[in-house]
DNA sequence: TTGAAAGCGCTAACAT
DNA sequence: ATGTTAGCGCTTTCAA
């Protein structure tokens, strides 16, 4: 391959010098119609394209955002990647992917190497946030914002579905339909939303039962296990951490005989794309990706243009129920 | 934020000249041992990061690589980023993330991003491949390697899943419960895998009937309204061409009351995360997604180094048959 | 063993 | 309206 055609190069075919064939290819500053048409002419003979590098390199930024994700297996998080992928492409802003795994130091391992690469920001999406892991985050030298997830009291930015809202619209919706003995399977308190989530249900059953609370483990594995414990606790109807925790609960239900939802309502959250695809089709709270992913982006920018509205509260984003077939009212007494 | 510490500060403060600090930090190149510890002290003080974009100024290479994927939607893919991500990152890369979306038109901008950010090379994932396609593929001023679909005759490296004998070894396995009578559900063919599936199954159905094929659309809305096609074709099994079209499958047959594997079996292709957990878990031809990523990638890092063992055949990776429970023997006559 | 200096390809003052 | 020039932060000859 030759090499690539550089910028004087360009100058030199178009008989101008390096510094005009700058500003017109940028488009900053003026230049006669017949000298730019000379440059873009030679530019286009030359199958020209401007460094990125030099041109980071000088400007000082690399619009390019640095997105570590911790758990891809979980498809939410596809989901935001993409909808986070969008919004910076639209704002000129390139996407480095890192897949941090679980490991607090395999993370910090990667973060390093975002700063290496001079990212100008840093996006974080990962469900699960522990003290230690908001502890190094906030040494990071370059700016963070956190997807979905808040590191409280770190003063790190955050923008995030109102989970204890979703979580109630979901408890209510139940309630709305007749039920008052209700379970929540709920996720492990390292899972950051696990708390918002419980006392949201909690928060539609005033004057009604308290839930009857298990664990699962934010997977499919964990709900199905979780469900087990309901199964003849008296509850009509179950609210589940995610929508993965809900695909296990169904299943041991339908393996239990019981039928959602005649016997027992089932509800989920997030709305990954096959809690449509589920049997019966899964009721379930959608979380805002694409929002997320655009409030993300700019929030992270707008830290870098200084205007930080920056700390203070997480930034909250509504979500909404979707009404499929795994709910319905309890069956007569 | 104080402005980040450069080589020359850290020359500086460890009373050295910058080229002394280049090497002690490259690890290239020899020190004394008393220089050298100042030099690592002083970098350690100012907490210094070098910049990879200097550094890939100068070295005219970036140490990263270009992903662009066109079907994040699909859950096989998030899979494949994850391998890819990983495979590179061992080898020190990065990755440049683009969502290509459907339209070649688009893909082809972020094409030319990913080149003005200078990644070495791109890997491009994604099962739709059309020979427009393929010919603005052909014109990266890049080395490129294909995942997943190949582009016949374009002399692009790929590497994917043997795509033929994958889909022969789920209707041998259909074949070996005593099926004779095996339905296929197809992909339209702009699905780069889409005829060696199809022709996989005849592979298998040597000296049986021919297979009965419907077309479906690679996704599960596709899949079932294609099963309603085979209801009463008299089939008793179905291999589909990949997981998300078997679990439209399976959605119709459950709706039509027909049950599975007792009155039909159903067999899909890929292993994505939800295939064991639809009812009942589907049977279904995993690709090595680990394997595919490494691949991909070591392929990409030979082209750069000119070991490219290029154009040459798609290299191809051998699937497996995961056993579950939507497969069993045909119901008595 | 270490240092001086010349770029890598661009942009942005500053001149003209 | 255009050109000259000084870097951005590194690596890498080449000299000492």
């Amino acid at each position: 391959m030759p090499d690539r055609a550089t910028i004087a190069d360009v100058a030199e075919r178009a008989g101008v010098s390096t510094a005009t064939v700058s500003r017109v290819l940028s488009g900053v500053g003026v230049a006669r119609e017949p000298t730019r048409q000379r440059v873009l002419a030679a530019a286009r003979e030359l199958d020209y394209r401007p460094s990125g590098i030099a041109r980071a390199l000088k400007r000082r930024e690399t619009r390019t955002l640095g997105l570590l994700v911790t758990d891809l297996g979980n498809p939410f998080y596809p989901q935001v990647v993409s909808a986070i992928e969008s919004a910076a492409h639209e704002r000129g802003y390139g996407i480095v992917l890192s897949n941090g795994g679980d490991d607090p130091e395999r993370e910090l391992e990667h973060l390093d190497l975002l700063v290496e690469r001079r990212v100008d920001g840093i996006i974080v999406a990962s469900s699960r946030m522990t003290g230690r892991h908001a502890a190094f985050l906030r040494r990071s030298p370059v700016p963070i914002v956190l997807v979905n997830s808040t590191a409280a009291g770190s003063g790190i930015p955050a923008v995030a579905t109102a989970h204890r809202r979703g979580a109630e619209m979901a408890a209510a919706h139940l309630v709305g339909l007749g039920h008052r003995r209700i379970g929540h399977i709920g996720a492990p308190s390292e899972h950051a939303a696990a708390a918002q989530r419980e006392a949201g249900v909690r928060d539609a059953l005033v004057g009604l039962p308290d839930p009857v609370v298990v664990q699962g483990d934010g997977h499919v594995e964990g709900g199905a296990r979780a469900a087990e414990g309901l199964i003849g606790s008296g509850v009509t109807a179950i609210a589940c951490y995610n929508d993965l925790t809900a695909i296990g609960a169904l299943r041991t239900l339908r393996r239990a005989g019981c039928h959602v939802p005649q016997q027992l309502s089932v509800i989920g959250f997030d709305d990954i794309e096959m809690a449509a695809w589920t049997d019966p089709p899964l009721t379930t709270i959608r979380q805002p990706t694409g929002e997320l992913g655009r409030w993300a982006v700019d929030r992270l920018l707008d830290a870098l243009n200084g205007s930080g509205s920056n700390g203070a509260e997480p930034r909250e984003l509504e979500p909404e129920l979707v009404v499929r077939a795994s709910t319905g009212p309890p069956p007569p007494e």
